[in-house]
DNA sequence: CTGCTATTTGTGAAAATCCACAAACGAACT
DNA sequence: AGTTCGTTTGTGGATTTTCACAAATAGCAG
């Protein structure tokens, strides 16, 4: 029966239980929280390697030492095992010997425990003590997440405050982004993410974490806050290329779970201030509407500034309506659809999708060339219309997909 | 020296002098205005013919006896001397043996006097007395003229505050007509013509007289109220026709006075119930600002209804300076004509407006095809887009012509 | 059943489009 | 002067489009 290491600190805080840890091992300690962030380290190590300075002088573990642990493998046993895990070194990230153990509660991972082993080796006698230790900061990591929850609440508080436009001071904004630890990207747009019954924030944690994107969840809807993080370029095709590649990787993810067209997505246009934030999600409201209402049409597309004729769809029809505006000529087709059970508009569509290519429509619609022909030439009869020129053959694009903003509700 | 028939009749009113004149000729009398309707007749005529009965019933001229004495060139007569015309019997119109005198005022013609030759001859003898009868008439006729005028006003006023919307019953609309002798149409439109520095209303008396529209003068712009007579078609393509042939006679005479292109026309749409003249004639407006806007795009087209896309134009326009949107690739193509002395932009509208056919294009544009191939190519480079795919290519369109309301003005 | 009409499919020839490649040209730069 | 680059024009051949005409099919009314 080992003897109760920590029963006499119960009230000490994580850096003096740090402390401690190392008075009995010997060597430097270094404890985390489950993103890496530190918490505590042991004060009176008097050597220790690459890693552990750049960990606490950056006050996280840097990227790249987590990227290899991550390949190796390391992370996987921490998260998956009680016990403590020793690593060999890893001198290319200027990472020395160590051991670790994760603080859990039940299966969640709050935190980890790092020894180096740099005065005197660690070796399986010390096991018992991490495990008391790790045990020992299971309370203070449960209160500290606790303090990391409200943040975290603040900070998405403060997100919704900024996507209804309730901020109109750059400055202020600034501000309180600061006040609340949020590092703002010089340049940012807002990108929506939806699936009906999925709790897309558990889905999507992983790259969440790996962007540190600002996110609120709104019913079906994951809003998230995509900026980027290197200021230098200034070309906005970086930022359209983040956010696609972001799309491409939560979808791919998430169509693996829901049928492919459960998801939809878009985004807005990017900015620079955050004032204008409002429009950004507006305008990826606006994508993910027209996304549901033409999902075959603009397939494969999410920005905004890529919906074309879309993007003034919903507007136009509005105003057809406001001073009742009706197409007859249309009408006069469908009728004839109907009457003669024919598929003219269905034809006409597809031939205006095809951009008036008369082989690429005849295959689509699975019928010869000449028949296409044929019909093209009735529709021009039926409607009185020129499919040759380009003001009508518009109109009628436009006018027919409009049309369809009724048939389909 | 002949006797001055009618000095002690100068009090007497019209149809006392027609009852006058009618005792000298022995014979029926009749007094029409320069349009035709009727103003007095001698009453104790016994017999009289089918072309007189029909007016006096009808108060007006029949129509067909007026085509028939045009064709004959009687009125070219009666227009251009000051003499009595004597006219032969035109027994397929009902007119039996008569003869005019036009009642006039330096060059203007405010009537006639008809005497039909029934009881006896009427000889050169008798001349003399429809001449005096004329002159006597004239005061009269100008006194009624000014009635006319005035009541013209009323109803110029009335349609004034149709056009602005101004009355919201039917039924009151319906009344207000018919206590200022203007019949309605059961289907009408609102055609606007406009030439600056044109007394448009003199140049086009005319055709107004001949189609009897209603019409009022709002600075370089005529406003007509076109109306489909005989009730008997429902067709809006009649109305269409009506209007269009209107224009084409209007036009074509117009364009004689000044250049082609200074000559604006555009119409609304058709309707049946008189508080939507309103619409029409803001659709007429928003007709004549688009050809302004767009002469060569729609030359030839006036209907508001066969704008096409540029009855969105504008309100597309609008939209996009609202919200702030800024169609950058355009904004790149511009940019690289002007670093390069190119002429991208130019290619791309005549494409867009050749609806794609390459050899259309190419001749417009006095190029080589493959030129305008490699053009092509590089602008899908230069704007990232991809000509095939027709929802590209139509926002392109819009976007091209929007870009165009900036440029011209 | 028999015309009648609208639709579909087939054939073939002229015209247009697309594509790859090459040559010529002019402006800018070294 | 020579080089480079973007642009224009030319050539030839495969492919597509267009058009006219004919034949087959289906639905419908007398």
């Amino acid at each position: 029966m080992s003897p109760n290491y920590f029963q006499q600190y119960q009230d000490a805080d994580m850096d003096e239980l740090a402390d401690v840890i190392g008075d009995l091992l010997q060597n430097p300690i270094t404890v985390e929280d489950a993103d890496h962030k530190l918490i505590a380290y042991s004060s009176h190590g008097d050597s220790t390697d690459q890693a552990r300075w750049s960990t606490i002088m950056g006050r996280r573990v840097p990227e790249k030492v987590l990227t290899r642990l991550w390949k190796d493998g390391v992370f996987q046993e921490l998260l998956t095992q009680d016990d403590p895990v020793h690593i060999p070194a890893k001198d290319e990230v200027g990472l020395g010997k160590r051991v670790a153990i994760a603080i859990r509660r039940g299966n969640d991972v709050l935190g980890y425990i790092w020894a180096q082993e740099v005065n005197r080796p660690i070796t399986r006698d010390d096991d018992e003590i991490l495990r008391q230790a790790a045990k020992a900061a299971v309370s203070r990591l449960i209160q500290r997440q606790g303090k990391r929850k409200a943040e975290e609440q603040r900070r998405k508080e403060f997100l919704w405050e900024l996507l209804l436009g309730n901020h109109h001071s750059e400055v202020i904004i600034r501000q309180k982004a600061e006040s609340l630890q949020m590092h703002l990207a010089p340049s940012y747009l807002i990108c929506i993410i939806e699936a009906a019954g999925l709790r897309l924030d558990q889905y999507l944690y992983p790259l969440l974490m790996r962007d540190k994107l600002f996110w609120v969840v709104d019913g079906p809807q994951i809003i998230l806050l995509i900026g980027l993080t290197e200021p230098k370029k200034e070309k906005s095709n970086v930022l359209i290329r983040k956010v696609e590649q972001f799309l491409s990787d939560s979808l791919g993810k998430l169509e693996t779970y829901v049928s492919v067209g459960q998801v939809i997505a878009g985004y807005g246009r990017g900015y620079k201030s955050y004032t204008e934030i409002v429009k950004s999600y507006q305008e990826a409201l606006h994508a993910v509407k027209i996304k549901k209402l033409f999902p075959r049409e603009i397939a494969g597309i999410h920005g905004y500034h890529e919906l074309g004729i879309y993007r003034y769809l919903l507007k136009c029809k509005q105003w057809d309506e406001e001073q009742g505006y009706e197409n007859e000529r249309l009408e006069v087709l469908k009728q004839y659809d109907r009457d003669n059970q024919t598929a003219m508009q269905e034809t006409l569509e597809t031939f205006l999708d095809a951009a008036g290519k008369v082989n690429v429509t005849a295959q689509r619609l699975h019928i010869h060339i000449n028949t296409l022909s044929y019909r093209l030439r009735r529709i021009e009869e039926i409607m009185q219309v020129d499919l040759e020129n380009m003001n009508q053959r518009t109109s009628l694009y436009l006018e027919l997909k409009m049309a369809k903003l009724n048939e389909e509700q």
